[in-house]
DNA sequence: CTAAGTTCTGGGAGCGCTCCCAAAGGAGCT
DNA sequence: AGCTCCTTTGGGAGCGCTCCCAGAACTTAG
């Protein structure tokens, strides 16, 4: 007997059209006062709620915005830094009243089968891509599928992509001149993996400022997977070049660098300084307390579904890049405490 | 020219109806092969996918499930928990070819506005609540939508929920007889928030475990946020006191723990042993290694899932719970090793 | 060759909403 | 009162799919 509670039902309830009751949903103009209060009273007392998907299907767009996260083997997303992402962007869909489907893969099969769920019309509105790796095809198939994105990174396939990064190349030179600047002479190098644009812009950025600053790194460089136990060892092995100055390309791999440079006896800051890039790590977590160069991750985050959702509503033609500056923060492993106690604050 | 893209159009490319070729998209019986294969080369020609609103709206279920996670000021999200959380679920919906949507609110007001939007017919099959509060409101409100639901942790409010967690009480209580064992004298306790489930049942527990062994806590508890921040000035209060012995009823407080006793320039274990709770912070990563009681945070999240999944099959009608056992694992925080060198290992 | 059974196919109805146009109602002016 | 103009309301059409039943086509057996 209880008609489905829908726009129609309530519209009979209220004595007006299923079109009246929609413009009162919907706060849309153009309702007499009265009317309106006829038909809010029969909602509250129903607690009839609109139907998403059927709204979806009429008006051609989901309200969901679809964000992908690659995870390989599940360790990637341990990383701190997509909480972080994930809570910007989702702090910025709540405020737009929008909704979040989160996509995590962990290997190409999940992968593939990710992204025919993406793609599927009125499903996302559009999808906001993140730890994108050099010449992503998930961008492609995006692309192909005419659904709308947004890069977390610097895409390099292609030059006519929304996208948002923070500035690793800016970031990770100023640790290189920060190194100089202390009278650091044998530099080293923990980098992000080289088929991520973050990983590329953190390495030619930090021997772009050793160059300008004079100084040579010689082979004093390794490559980490973004993990502790890959931050270890890479320092175990660059600790026999007995580097002066180690700028490790993540927070989290620059906690297993600090537990490599103990396990060989050596002293932070004072034998070996270290940087590290990110700045998410809570600043007591670790003792020396970290030096490191902070991105705005949630701003990034943020600032992705603004940028989004412009393009879902043709505010923006052209492609448009925004970058969020770093902030060089200092703390106890990079030594400057031990020159004279300056308190550099470079960006 | 070009006709939208949908069943219709793609039927009439390849001559046959709309049904057929649903048929074929659905991978249904009793479609004959040829006309299969033909229907096949013009969807793969074509690059057609289903909508999935209009598939939503028509089938009355939208094959999406959200999962609900507050962060208070958000700083509760940066908890490497919910990561693990996150991945689990996500890797049982990529099984199960469904979508996760992520709702985090940080206040009342959020909260209320996450609400409506989750109640929401046709937006998500069913939701998983994590980090209940004592007597949620959330569920409450799911309950009075008729919004399928599964609780991590254990509800109090009312008797017939699904839910899944972990064996809290359990745990805890492994850790106070590991104390015992070790013939520490006086155990202190940094307790989860007791507006939680965990807080509640890890705090019992623990009790429950001394009182078996004939320990007293006397005024040594203390409660944290499941913050570094809120481990490190409890412990410091707690220091005072001058326990042997102090159960953490979370990895990110037992950091901060740890850091308040080298502070204190004591030495964890010799005059302070500690156990947490969670088993999740990479075992590298702080020193001295943790001990800690390992929850399975991952298949929590993936048997939340799954257990969703049955009830909106309607597999399931009575209301069931799924406790996962938790496992002490000895590192070098407790002082086992001071003992003896005996290895145990307790559930 | 026919009847009965099985497999396959087509299309009507409907999911609950938005979009849009037409018509009704009301206000203001001459 | 009559006209115009603006506000308010109603309902047809359609979004792309699933559900379901009826009928066509094909099998098999007698």
């Amino acid at each position: 007997m209880a008609a489905r509670l829908n726009l129609e039902e309530i519209g009979r309830r209220a004595g007006v059209s299923r079109s009246t009751v929609s413009r009162v949903v919907n706060g849309e103009p153009n309702v007499s006062a009265k009317t309106k209060r006829r038909v809010e009273a029969v909602i509250a007392e129903t607690g009839y709620r609109p139907h998403a998907a059927a709204r979806s299907l009429a008006s051609r767009q989901t309200g969901v915005i679809g964000l992908v996260i690659p995870s390989e083997a599940g360790t990637l997303f341990n990383d701190p830094y997509f909480g972080r992402l994930i809570l910007g962007a989702s702090d910025a869909m709540n405020g737009l009243d929008m909704t979040l489907a989160l996509f995590v893969f962990g290997d190409e099969i999940d992968e593939s089968a990710i992204i025919s769920r993406v793609v599927n019309p009125g499903l996302v509105d559009g999808v906001i891509v993140t730890a994108t790796r050099m010449a992503d095809p998930l961008i492609d198939h995006l692309r192909d599928a005419d659904m709308p994105f947004v890069v977390i990174g610097r895409p390099d396939n292609l030059s006519a992509v929304f996208s948002v990064d923070a500035d690793n190349r800016g970031g990770a030179r100023s640790a290189a001149l920060h190194f100089a600047q202390l009278g650091r002479q044998r530099p080293a190098l923990i980098a992000p993996p080289s088929n991520t644009s973050a990983g590329v812009d953190r390495r030619s950025g930090f021997l772009d400022g050793l160059a300008e600053a004079g100084l040579s790194i010689g082979g004093r460089i390794r490559e980490g997977d973004w993990t502790e136990a890959a931050g270890r060892r890479a320092m175990a092995e660059l600790l026999e070049r007995r580097p002066d100055a180690v700028f490790v390309g993540s927070d989290r791999m620059a906690v297993g660098a600090l537990q490599a440079i103990r396990e060989a006896d050596l002293r932070c800051p004072e034998d070996v300084a270290v940087v590290s890039f990110d700045g998410i790590i809570p600043a007591d977590m670790v003792v020396p307390r970290l030096t490191s160069v902070a991105q705005p991750v949630q701003e990034v985050g943020e600032r992705a579904v603004w940028l989004l959702k412009s393009v879902l509503d043709g505010q923006l033609t052209s492609a448009e890049s925004v970058v969020f500056p770093t902030e060089l923060v200092i703390r106890e492993t990079c030594g400057a405490a031990l020159v004279g106690g300056e308190r550099d604050r470079a960006s």
